[in-house]
RNA sequence: GUGGCUAUGGUGUAAUGGCAGCACAAGAGUUUGUGGAGCUCUUUGUACGGGUUCGAAUCCCGUUAGUCACCCCA
């Protein structure tokens, strides 16, 4: 035998049954809300072409430079990546199907699995999990209301309360150059104050010092220009209208100017959901999206599209679930225990099974155990009160033992008569 | 990608260079068709690969995985 012990890959994680619940439950407060908005399920493939994502996403971004699993695939032709985020691959289903031409705006949400090659720390895994809702083929200022106001809903539907939302509006084509002009300029003028990392980050992204946690940076930048103030007409506009719509809505939101999301195709609004509880803090935000009108363009289609979109990562969320001890709702335990000694009783029960699953009727067993010690002990274990019983006698006879497990108490009942016998003890207790 | 910490049965832990032990869990049994307790017994481990040493779970190196921070993001 090898000695080798097989584990999971770094980052990729088992999800176990204890766990699946949480999935669950998250699977269905996003399915519940955005279903009642009327959006509709899609699913694309895990994988797609690489160059969807150097284009879509943006060749300088960190997820597209550093943190893609891409290969060549076996044939040598196609250069594929397990995608890192949903909006890119669904904007290609958009153009693709030619949903242009279908009642505008189109709606649709997704779950899933999406993969980025980091290093993995708290709330940050290489195969995490997201559910996110996209508005395609409108420009409206309520669409960007709608999923934030989707986003908010769906974690109130976890119970997750205590959140905060940062809102910022980068601009767009017309009018983002000229504020990143005066940013870079301000930038340069203070540059020998800033902490090391930003010292670095005005390299590479300057937009990123905005967000800074050294306080010395903070201080700094609190005179910094702000993109909101840079804004030109129309996106002035835009911006001040999903506010109203957010006021409206009653969702209190912080108005951050250092609120820079990572990917290239985001124009407009953008925002970010993230829990007040320190610790989860850390974990970075629960949930964020924005608007990206210039993706379908970016991606080669002659018109643009309006559009945006909004994802939560699931295993965040469900750490803020876990932290603020979420309570399921109570598990419904098998209503009946089906017990059997002997060859001929175990042949039968497997028929008495269909019987009960025919009524609806929840009912556990343990078949391969032989022994009626263990099976009882098994029943009690479960905190199932009602058993049947069936041996060789009963089997020949047509009968079935039913034990009350609290009482001890016992009766003999036909076969046929299982169902109704059940359900008048189960409506009794 | 850079750096810190960690790794002992399924789980939680002990053994500080000298016999790998304990608890829980699991399984079997406790006289053959009646459960929860008790008792008896059993299975399962030093993540992997090297090195130092008479001797390594223990010290060193590498790998893998976990975890945390940076970077970045959901």
């Amino acid at each position: 035998m090898s000695k080798i012990k097989f584990q999971n890959p770094q980052g990729m994680h088992d999800i176990l049954p204890e766990d699946q619940p949480y999935y669950e439950a998250v699977f269905e407060a996003a399915k519940k809300v955005f279903e009642f908005y009327h959006f509709k399920k899609i699913d694309t493939p895990i994988l797609e072409p690489a160059d969807l994502f150097y284009r879509g996403v943006g060749q300088g971004t960190d997820i597209v430079e550093k943190e893609m699993y891409t290969f060549k695939t076996k044939g040598g032709k196609d250069i594929l990546t397990l995608r890192p985020e949903g909006t890119a691959p669904i904007m290609r289903a958009y153009l693709q199907h030619g949903m242009q031409s279908m009642p505008q705006p189109i709606k649709v949400w997704y779950c899933g699995p999406f993969f980025r090659h980091e290093r993995p720390q708290a709330g940050r895994y290489r195969e995490f999990h997201q559910f996110g809702g996209e508005i395609l083929g409108e420009r409206d200022a309520v669409a960007d209301a709608e999923l934030i106001s989707i986003n908010y809903a769906i974690l109130q539907e976890l119970k997750l309360g205590d959140l905060v939302m940062k809102i910022n509006s980068i601009g767009d084509d017309a009018c983002r150059p000229e504020y990143r002009k005066t940013l870079n300029k301000f930038l340069k003028s203070k540059k020998t104050g800033l902490c090391r990392d930003c010292q670095k980050r005005f390299k590479t992204n300057p937009l990123r010092i905005l967000d800074c946690k050294n306080e010395k940076c903070r201080e700094i930048l609190a005179d910094a220009p702000q993109s909101v103030d840079f804004l030109c007409e129309d996106c002035h506009a835009h911006f001040k209208e999903v506010l109203e719509y957010l006021e409206e809505l009653k969702i209190p939101y912080i108005l951050d100017s250092g609120l820079v999301r990572g990917l290239d195709y985001y124009s407009k609004t953008v925002f970010e959901i993230e829990s007040t509880d320190l610790e989860q803090k850390n974990q970075g935000s629960l949930s964020g999206g924005g608007r990206y009108d210039n993706l379908a363009k970016i991606l080669g289609n002659n018109n643009a599209v309006p559009a945006c979109g909004t994802a939560g990562g699931i295993e965040r969320i469900i750490a803020l679930m876990k932290a603020r001890e979420y309570k399921f709702k109570p598990f419904t335990p098998s209503q009946v225990f089906l017990a059997q000694i002997s060859p001929l009783a175990k042949k039968r029960s497997l028929a008495i099974m269909e019987d009960l699953r025919r009524a609806n009727i929840k009912v556990a067993e343990s078949f391969s155990k032989d022994s009626l010690k263990a099976q009882l002990g098994l029943a009690s274990k479960l905190g199932i009160d009602n058993v049947l019983i069936i041996g060789q006698k009963e089997a020949i006879q047509g009968t079935v033992m039913m034990r009350n497990m609290e009482t001890g108490k016992q009766s003999e009942v036909k076969q046929e008569e299982i169902i109704k016998e059940i359900k008048q003890r189960l409506k009794e207790n």
